[in-house]
DNA sequence: TAGTGGTCTAGACCACTGC
DNA sequence: CAGTGGTCTAGACCACTAG
């Protein structure tokens, strides 16, 4: 029977432990999930339903909850009213997380920047487009072109390509300046909502004519940043590159470690 | 009076409401969110004390701490046992987020490189390394310096020095080649917690010696990571610096909605 | 020390699942 | 239909905070 596979709880209750500085609830989320790592209830398999657990702690139906609550918040079980409680991961996953309020705060560009738009044309992605937005070579896709600046420096911060899926070319046809980040404007105005967004980083340098728009020496080192964003269905719907001339950009992150994290007892 | 501030319930506790397919608590919940949105709980003030919901809901307290355990979740409310309870944000801001399930993946190298240590001192912390790694001008820290390699090509992929504080030196002193991020031999052989992890990207350029053990032509673009490693005091214990030329190196991360976003009913 | 939120009990009814 | 988890009540004691 499942509840054999339980440990042993007769310490769990008892008021007189030492461990009895932490809460019932967490005592029992501890043990089952030291039940769960041992291997009693495997990936896949049931947990004992609640009242079955109650019993077994000797604890009320709540304080049994509060446990598979904390077990559900960190990604442990799944729990389907009728249906019953089914282990999902032996580990408490991830442990560290970078959190933005909002997807404009990962642009990082002060609030004083605004976009000067000097290209607006359709496009055909070519192989290295292609590697870029993730696009099959061929299929036509709406670029706008265009320096980021600032009201305080004559310098440009960064140049930056914009592809959009041409349905969404009227939205921002014929802009000559934009504050308003484009994905920010299909979002609000088509509906759309972003379900994800892929970032990637690396350095590139600066030649020809974008060495002489962003003002630096050809052959300048850049650091070039390409975003995809994706709708709940998987569709990119825009990708951006942005290349930014060495020392007027940079970008940081803090990354916290989870709740998740002190677990064991 | 704080309680006149609430909208009328009449409806919310009423069973034969239409929107009673929806928990009390969740209508709670709604209604609460509804007043701070409203500013008759501005950021920062107090909401009422559970026992007073309670009343003006007609709730049992049970379910008044489910409505405020849903608007604790979406990062609206900050509660404190003798406390009372804050607002804290007007928006359940729709929030990304990037999950790591351990910080070495962070620092995003394949498995089968490593670094091959050529220089192990104590140093003075001057101007520049002190805005890297945040420690005053004049602090001791040890500093580690390297390549970091792989066997499938003779060209290094990065430079990297890592600093760390004095007393964690003899961890690593007199190690020529490693395998293991230095911060998690910290962890753990000395039970330090990483709590916080900040990093910087930015663009430089490779010159002098370093451009020769890199293999490039001077001046050559690069992309350069400055990271802090913070312990549960906030205490800076560890800091790296590492270059990568062009090419041989990029970064990526994968941002993904929040739960937090359908809230609006 | 009065009032707060955190934990916990012992009940109850319901919606939903799967047999 | 029996059994599951979801919601909810009406109590209780406690740890903690702030005046």
């Amino acid at each position: 029977m499942a509840m054999n596979k339980l440990h042993t709880n007769a310490t769990l209750a008892d008021p007189e432990d030492l461990a009895s500085a932490e809460p019932l609830y967490y005592r029992i989320a501890q043990d089952l999930l030291r039940s769960i790592r041992n291997g009693d209830y495997p990936v896949g398999s049931m947990l004992p339903p609640e009242v079955r657990l109650c019993e077994h702690y000797g604890a009320s139906r709540f304080t049994v909850r509060e446990a598979l609550r904390w077990l559900t918040d960190h990604n442990l079980i799944d729990r389907r009213r009728g249906a019953g409680t089914t282990v999902k991961n032996a580990e408490p996953a991830p442990s560290f997380i970078y959190r933005l309020s909002s997807l404009s705060e990962m642009l990082k560009y002060p609030e004083d920047t605004y976009r000067e738009n000097l290209v607006s044309t359709m496009v055909q992605v070519d192989p290295r487009l292609s590697d870029y937005i993730g696009s099959p070579v061929g299929h036509e896709w709406y670029r706008i072109g265009g320096l980021r600046r600032s009201d305080r420096s004559d310098l440009p911060i960064c140049w930056s390509d914009i592809y959009i899926l041409p349905e969404f070319a009227p939205l921002v046809a014929g802009e000559t300046t934009s504050n308003e980040p484009v994905f920010q404007r299909i979002e609000r105005e088509r509906g759309v909502v972003i379900a994800n967004a892929q970032i990637r980083i690396f350095a590139s340098s600066i030649e020809g004519e974008l060495a002489r728009l962003l003002r630096v020496a050809d052959g300048s080192p850049a650091l070039t940043f390409v975003r995809r964003y994706l709708d709940e269905s998987g569709r990119n719907f825009e990708s951006t590159v942005t290349i930014h001339p060495e020392k007027r950009f940079e970008y940081a992150l803090e990354l916290h470690r989870d709740g998740a994290g002190g677990l064991q007892t």
